[in-house]
DNA sequence: AAAAGCCCCTGGATGC
DNA sequence: TGCATCCAGGGGCTTT
């Protein structure tokens, strides 16, 4: 489910209020994507102090080291003062002295993963190999044009791929292509400079827009209060296959890219 | 170095 | 309230 802009949602539903509180348990369900990384009794007694978020992965910043979390395909985090007992997706809770953090995720294909701090080892596994965020002012258009450049592959896996760009997910690659007017399936190479310089500006600006619509929720996604997202009701392409395009009526088509859907119109995303 | 496939896992929708 | 099949917002790993 969840692309940057529901991770950025998700962060800026509990970051404040959980900043400054001491970790009281930590209580694991079933496996997650990796193990923790450390007796989950350790964290016991740290502090949390900030929460970021590096492309889907949010961390937390505790006394001795860092706490990742991903939400996957399938996650969702709840920050409340009393949760409840966990359910059966319920496979991560952070108790901590202002509320309990709680991972919810059927699929299991999230995690939350300690490492020691943001240059070690594990912490490069997972993060090192990531592009530039593209809210922040380090997404500059030369360097996105050069970097484009050098990948052969279709423009959306390139998107999809987070080596150029991180947080662009299925939904926002084919909506910033459409609002672009590119083509899913150029090649990232044959892009011209103009028309980098139009992907660059939507990846921003359709990210922003969902981040300022609390994300979309497809089927489940909800912020850490449990509420959904809207953005969905304003995507233009995205699980729209053969309905009309809302710029020009012409049907919107449905591909396959690396296993995944990819929606576009093929009259207003010729080439 | 970059690209393409595979796979992790559960549940909902659809078809028989 | 039975299957079997396909699909789903991600991404690391292995193989080409």
């Amino acid at each position: 489910m969840p692309e940057l802009p529901e991770v950025e949602v998700t962060r800026l539903g509990f970051a404040s209020a959980i900043a400054g509180a001491r970790i009281v348990a930590v209580r694991m369900g079933k496996p997650l994507r990796w193990p923790l990384g450390c007796e989950p009794v350790s964290l016991s007694g740290q502090q949390v102090h900030t929460v970021r978020r590096r492309g889907k992965y949010l961390l937390l910043d505790v006394d001795q080291g860092i706490l990742l979390l991903h939400l996957g395909m399938s996650g969702s985090l709840a920050f409340t003062a009393d949760p409840g007992e966990p359910g059966k997706h319920d496979h991560f809770d952070l108790h901590t002295s202002a509320g309990v953090l709680r991972l919810h995720d059927p699929r299991r294909f999230g995690a939350a993963v300690w490492v020691p701090g943001e240059d070690s080892p594990q912490a490069r596994k997972l993060l090192g190999h990531l592009g530039v965020e593209p809210l922040d002012a380090g997404f500059d258009l030369s360097a996105f044009c050069t970097a484009m450049r050098q990948r052969i592959a279709p423009v959306k896996q390139v998107l999809l791929a987070g080596e150029v760009v991180v947080g662009v997910g299925n939904i926002y690659a084919s909506e910033a292509l459409f609002q672009a007017g590119i083509r899913p399936t150029t090649r990232a190479a044959r892009l011209s400079r103009p028309r980098l310089a139009r992907l660059h500006h939507a990846v921003r600006d359709v990210l922003t827009r969902a981040v300022a619509k609390g994300g979309s929720t497809l089927r489940d996604f909800s912020n850490t209060q449990g509420e959904s997202g809207y953005f969905q009701l304003e995507a233009m392409v995205y699980g729209r296959a053969g309905q009309p395009c809302k710029v020009c009526d012409t049907p919107i088509r449905s591909i396959r890219q690396g296993q995944r859907a990819t929606f576009f119109c093929p009259q207003c995303q010729k080439a």
